[in-house]
DNA sequence: AACTATTTATAAGA
DNA sequence: TTCTTATAAATAGTT
């Protein structure tokens, strides 16, 4: 809808998606709000980031949207041992979210995303975790081209020991047929296509060093 | 936004209400799906028009998004809630587990600990995200950086406007004092004190440059 | 974050 | 509801 129409499939570049994201994501919640507000409707709006991040816009609040959501969905409140749950696992649930939270608000840092309330400290120490995870991804990656660069080249060189026995098989098998054409002399015209058949080998030859050609390059 | 501007208020007309939701909610819809797939969100949107009809669109399923949507929500656990406990299994721990132990080994490959199963290609993606963040940490470090700089260039300019005032009221001071003893004429020895009192003023001068240059350091 | 050329969305009318 | 169309709004690419 600007300079330039695009296509709705996923924004390959990451910085752009997520250019797009905030402008559109304030876009939609301004068209939800204007729709509860000018139709008297009732509008509940959530969205996650790619990352997680939650956004939400609810008219009334969004337990309310999803109360009525529920009831129309036919569900029916089952309270039985729902509080029994809340009792006992409450508190266990309450810290997995506190270690959730931290973790995911450190990967958001991580990702560049919420930096805010950072010092000048805290965020060269974030550079510091980032740079050194960053050399050891790429020194990983490195290692594994390296390591199916290896198991490509030897994979290789087996074909190439291969190609030769075939050849020096074929060679043979070569010899043996002159040599039984030989034995018969030229009895009938069979020698002319004796040397025919020979110099079908080199056209082997150009097929099996056009294999291991290919394979060096994947 | 066509042929003539709206206030964003209750359309008084019922018809044209009707009408205007009618329109205004397959836009929306529209966009919250664009959104979804341009940028790889997940979003949910639940509408109840004026007469309580419900629509409803999800990237997801829409239940997935109230599990994502709980998770977040963590520690509220209201009426509206615990029946979305029960609608999605009551499972809530198990599922914050889930993310939990998600986001915990995202962030362990970030720092480069926890890289034996991927590919090639991940390492490749998990290198431009962390590259990613890394420039957007180093850029708000040196936005930050920048802030403090000027910050303390602007204290520094407002505390040299203060020791130019200073200066020039002890001048002042120096020439009511001067003028005192002329007047006094040099019935007595005070006149050589006067002298030396007049010399003590650039030692001050050198004092005040001294602190503005400490603040411009620190 | 601001700009702006375009594309979209949509208010009013039919 | 749907179509049309003039105009308001949103926004993709750019700086």
């Amino acid at each position: 809808m600007a300079r330039e129409k695009i296509k709705i499939k996923k924004i390959d570049n990451a910085t752009a998606r997520q250019v797009t994201f905030s402008k559109r994501r304030r876009g939609l919640f301004k068209k939800a709000q204007e729709l509860a507000i000018l139709c008297d409707a009732d509008v509940g709006l959530i969205v996650f980031s790619a990352s997680g991040k939650l956004f939400e816009y609810a008219s009334l609040s969004m337990c309310e949207i999803l109360h009525k959501h529920s009831i129309h969905l036919g569900n029916t409140l089952k309270r039985g041992n729902q509080t029994l749950d809340s009792l006992t696992g409450n508190s266990r649930y309450a810290d997995l979210k506190k270690e959730y939270d931290d973790k995911n608000r450190r990967l958001r840092q991580i990702r560049g995303e919420d930096l805010q309330g950072l010092t000048i400290e805290e965020l060269t120490n974030l550079e510091r975790t980032i740079d050194g995870g960053l050399t050891r991804v790429m020194e990983k990656k490195g290692r594994r081209i390296m390591e199916q660069l290896s198991s490509l080249q030897q994979k290789e060189m087996q074909l190439l020991e291969k190609n030769k026995r075939l050849k020096e098989k074929m060679e043979e098998l070569r010899m043996v047929e002159k040599q039984a054409l030989t034995d018969h002399g030229s009895v009938n015209g069979f020698h002319e296509e004796s040397q025919y058949s020979s110099e079908s080998v080199p056209q082997h030859h150009d097929l099996t060093a056009d294999t291991s050609l290919k394979l060096g390059l994947s």
